[in-house]
DNA sequence: CATGCGTGGGC
DNA sequence: TGCCCAAGCAT
């Protein structure tokens, strides 16, 4: 049982009426009052992307990506070494590999048109409990419960929950349910995800802007910024490895294509030793005069790594993806962008 | 249900 | 600087 029983229907008016007046106006969004007035392969798109990911990072990679690919069956068509390459920097590289997979699906068992019903769309690939829920909403205006961590993070505050995520998540998704109507409903989940965004906000948030603030548990309690509760994190293993810059006489750089399975799945990335707890001596991948060029720090999701690069000439051997310095660098995720600029920045003084 | 999976920005 | 955070999904 939630704390307070809310007033549902005046807060989802004025929530609504907040909406009318300060939509962010968004590449991928139509204006308020004109929910499901989008290609939902574009709503689609820009829902994978934004998982896990800012608005201002996915932005120019939705744009990218909207203007080379235009439809779904576009999508679906294009080279995996194109799409995994276009999504170099955007992280969680999955995500890229499942969008191919789900394209591929509509275009070949959906005639190319996306389900409009929420249990459909969870069965494409990549396509989870909220992004079916944020599709079935935004592009095709049907009522669905979308709960995202702005929806988790308003809820909290909202009814004051003292439960820490990830356990209270049955029960803000239950709080967020009583909200969800069939009267605009890719509205509503729009509006309730801006709130979180922009007012409601993670650190400091905008009380004096909110227009729920009268009913909010959370802003009554003094310390709204405190929901929602967590559960401490475990501490962060540091890992180390060595990426090989190796360069040939046309000043090309040879590339791996990574397994699909695991960290960087399925990208193009340097030849790198393990990667293991411990610092130690690696052979490299051939006897040469190899040169130190120091190291680069990266952090992933569970795991900080010292990366030790080496740099070589070598002959152009068979076994490597040869590409030009400049085409390589934007076609690596960024770790490996970042070890490649440590390794060439020593031939400009040669 | 816990874990693996990126990146860049803010403080 | 070192943490925390951002429109999650698959296994």
């Amino acid at each position: 049982m939630p704390p307070v029983s809310p007033d549902v229907a005046s807060i989802r008016s004025r929530l609504l009426a907040w909406y009318d007046a300060h939509a962010r106006a968004l590449a991928w969004r139509a204006p308020p009052g004109e929910a499901g007035g989008i290609d939902p392969y574009r709503v689609w798109l820009s829902e994978v992307m934004l998982q896990q990911t800012t608005t201002a990072h996915a932005t120019p990679y939705f744009l990218n990506f909207a203007a080379r690919w235009p439809t779904v069956r576009d999508l679906a068509a294009a080279p995996d070494a194109e799409v995994m390459a276009a999504w170099a920097g955007l992280g969680y590289y999955a995500r890229a590999r499942n969008l191919l997979a789900c394209a591929r699906a509509v275009a070949g068992d959906h005639g190319g048109v996306f389900p409009d019903t929420e249990a459909r769309l969870l069965a494409l690939p990549g396509v989870g409990a909220y992004t079916a829920a944020a599709v079935a909403a935004i592009a095709f205006d049907r009522p669905a419960n979308v709960v995202d961590g702005n929806v988790e993070r308003v809820m909290a505050r909202l009814f004051a929950v003292e439960t820490p995520v990830p356990a209270a998540r049955p029960e803000l998704r239950r709080l967020a349910a009583r909200f969800v109507t069939d009267h605009r409903p890719g509205d509503w989940a729009q509006a309730l995800m801006d709130l979180g965004a922009t007012v409601c906000r993670s650190r400091s948030p905008l009380c004096g802007q909110c227009p729920l603030a009268a009913d909010c548990a959370g802003f009554a309690s003094g310390a709204p910024e405190r929901f929602p509760l967590k559960a401490k994190k475990a501490d962060k293993p540091r890992r180390h490895g060595v990426a090989w810059v190796i360069v040939d006489a046309r000043g090309r750089v040879a590339l791996e294509r990574r397994p699909d399975k695991g960290l960087l799945g399925g990208m193009l990335g340097l030849p790198t030793s393990d990667w293991s707890t411990v610092p130690e001596a690696r052979t490299p991948p051939f006897p040469g005069d190899w040169r130190d060029a120091g190291a680069v720090e990266h952090v992933f999701t569970h795991f900080a790594l010292t990366l030790h690069v080496r740099t070589a000439q070598a002959a152009h051997l068979g076994a490597y993806d040869w590409r030009p310095a400049a085409e390589a660098r934007s076609a690596l995720p960024t770790v490996f962008a970042k070890a490649l600029d440590r390794g060439l920045a020593p031939a400009l003084f040669l």
